[in-house]
DNA sequence: ACCTGAACACCGTTCAAGT
DNA sequence: ACCTGAACACCGTTCAAGT
């Protein structure tokens, strides 16, 4: 048996550095710190993974992959594109919420070629989406587009909402005695105080995937195949 | 005279941190490059800074700086809020692109208040963009919407062109010689590679925003005060 | 086969000492 | 008043050595 219970193995110590990011955040994160978290020498995690960025990388590839992996989703048996994407976004939503130290990585890791745009990072993830565009009747152009808009309404959403959450807060502590900065200066600010600092990131969210939707169902060409989408009357029967 | 030509300054640091992050990358920022940079031991940085964090927040401020200190850019003095609006994007696009290894930062340094959302950071730009939309008679609730989904708007689409352009490539070398996936397990992906890797994002920009913008202008109350847009007609006179 | 210890070149940061 | 040198506690990474 190789690895039975006491050893080490990429997939473990990934597994590790995604529990030891949501518990103490992306800043607190080290080779040898993650390798005292594992019960070990920190060199040690040499042997399984060319460094540092690899490891990050492996990361956010884990991250993903609770996604495309995930049969509940029905990723794979999509009723309409509608629902496919309204799947994808919300599963993507989960994550970020899930993960919201590791989010930011996910958002900004190079990506591994130009066309692959953060957050829908994998080549199986982008597949899925532009295969059920096409077969639901977009042409090539637009199932790219869609490509596009999708992921920057994803990436503008997610992250300013687990930016919300405090993400990034380094070593934490001090709650600094006046952070508050002089509000004095800025009276609409303040008179409107109460209604920004409300959260309503759920609705935005759901009110802006609405909207995106709605206009991709514009570009919907005359007979599709499983529309399943009431779009504003427009014209023809 | 206190630091007429050699002498160090808070100012003239952060400047070079931004000029250094432009030319050579974030990730090569480092307190001890950056002395040697403008001639000086790095150590003597913290007689004009509290630390490395502080500098990047200064960076920051400093490169948004340029939207809200630019007069050319009329925000002082907008004609409607379409117009304002307008040019606030076009203002970040710009700044994003002029320096594109900056931009991630401004995106995800932790905010000053949960409702400092990036990428308008600064008070003094949220202020004037509330100021400006409650002028034009949107309500205390519809003005915060709006700057929630301009914030979203922007650091989506910036954020995703901006990492097209190569961002965050590290110590960059090494082509290495299969980055390139196995494009043939994903058809789709194979037959749109063209289609992906074009370049839309000023038009993908410019169709996102109008979109929003009149979007925005479904909310206008009954009778604006400088509309100057011509929204869908909706029923009324 | 797998982990450790020592080592190297680097960090950020502090502070006494130089000028 | 302003910068430097030395020092400290930490990095990522390599590699010979231990078991």
């Amino acid at each position: 048996m190789r690895n039975s219970e006491t050893g080490l193995d990429q997939g473990r110590i990934v597994q590790a550095a995604v529990r030891f990011i949501d518990e103490r955040g992306l800043r607190e994160l080290t080779m040898r710190r993650l390798g005292a978290y594992l019960g070990v020498e920190g060199m040690a995690l040499y042997r399984y993974l060319p460094g540092r960025e690899a490891l990050l990388d492996a990361v956010v590839e884990s991250v993903v992959d609770e996604l495309y992996g995930d049969p509940d989703l029905g990723l794979e048996a999509p009723g309409s594109w509608v629902d496919y994407l309204q799947r994808l976004a919300h599963g993507l939503r989960r994550i970020a919420l899930a993960h919201p130290e590791v989010f930011p990585l996910v958002a900004t890791r190079p990506p591994a070629a130009p066309w692959v745009r953060p957050p829908l990072r994998s080549l199986r993830g982008i597949e899925s989406l532009l295969q059920v565009m096409t077969s639901a009747g977009f042409s090539d152009e637009d199932a790219a587009a869609v490509y596009r808009a999708f992921s920057s309404f994803l990436l503008g959403h997610l992250l300013l909402e687990v930016s919300a959450l405090g993400v990034e807060t380094g070593p934490v502590e001090e709650p600094e005695v006046a952070p508050v900065h002089d509000l004095n200066a800025y009276p609409v600010l303040r008179r409107l105080e109460a209604h920004l600092s409300q959260d309503h990131s759920a609705g935005d969210f759901e009110e802006a995937l609405e909207t995106l939707l709605d206009r991709i169902a514009l570009m919907q060409p005359a007979r599709p195949r499983g529309r399943g989408r009431t779009v504003p009357r427009n014209g023809d029967q």
